[in-house]
DNA sequence: TTCATATAGTTACATTCGTAACTGTTGTTT
DNA sequence: AAACAACAGTTACGAATGTAACTATATGAA
């Protein structure tokens, strides 16, 4: 089948480059202006989306393994940008919430994210990027 | 801006979560059956589709990172799947070519690659898939 | 020629990552 | 209650990664 096989039409590799491409082009904000990993970010992306969560909240959300978001809540600790609580009920447990200053830095990435979403929509034009945007999403149920 | 973000609707981070699930899926079968990385397949596929090239237009064609291929290199040639042939213009230079079994291991995994495509393709429907196809070869230009 | 610059590819080092094992807590079974 | 499985989260360790420095060769200019 190896006559049947082009590398640049093959799926995986085209949806890694593009991948690439994109988050890289946002990581350099995020890196740069805080230097932070992209743990890191998505889990303050998470985090101050949808206010206290515990780390496997934030494991199902983002899909990040459970040692990348005890490694980058651990990070984002001790840049103060978080704190976390006890969970009375349940002492396993930690409630984990932004703190102003956390807060504050999610705040000035996300008008860092939506510019960069706005140059990616204008170069693909609206259509196209919905329609990329419906792809990406059917694929998680592939 | 905090209002306009939707981590949900984030084009990195759509893209990084499709492309994982895609990515890992065949990953699992270059994986378990000759314990390969990501980056040794590549390499594999670029010299199994393009024959003898140079490390650097392997750089070229795959983007991946020089030192990545350098170590795919070698990694490929400790398991004899290619060989290597010094320049004789350029004695920097050196020619990279599968050996036999490596044609036979790039030949087995083109089988896995095009039914994992056509996997892919079903679940999508031919005319999303082309779409997509299109859709992540016109962000490379980004 | 000699010196500087550019290129092909490798290596060193520090960081990040994934897997698996671990700690501590809760829930369940007997 | 005692024993055991299930779960939240962390840590240890080896593998993979990126950056930068490096070796060796080629090219171009003075």
């Amino acid at each position: 089948m190896k006559s049947q096989f082009d590398l640049h039409s093959f799926l995986p590799f085209l949806m890694h480059h593009a991948s690439e491409k994109v988050s890289l082009g946002f990581r350099d904000i995020y890196r740069d202006r805080y230097r932070m990993t992209r743990s890191e970010w998505r889990v303050l992306a998470t985090l101050g989306q949808y206010g206290a969560l515990t780390a496997t909240e934030i494991v199902t959300h983002t899909g990040l393994h459970k040692t990348k978001v005890s490694r980058a809540v651990f990070s984002i600790e001790k840049r103060r940008w978080l704190k976390r609580r006890q969970d009375e009920k349940d002492r396993r447990v930690q409630r984990l919430e932004l703190t102003a200053q956390g807060i504050s830095a999610f705040t000035s990435l996300c008008e860092a994210g939506v510019a960069y979403n706005r140059k990616v929509r204008e170069f693909l034009g609206d259509d196209d990027f919905a329609r990329l945007s419906d792809l990406l999403l059917k694929l998680n149920d592939l």
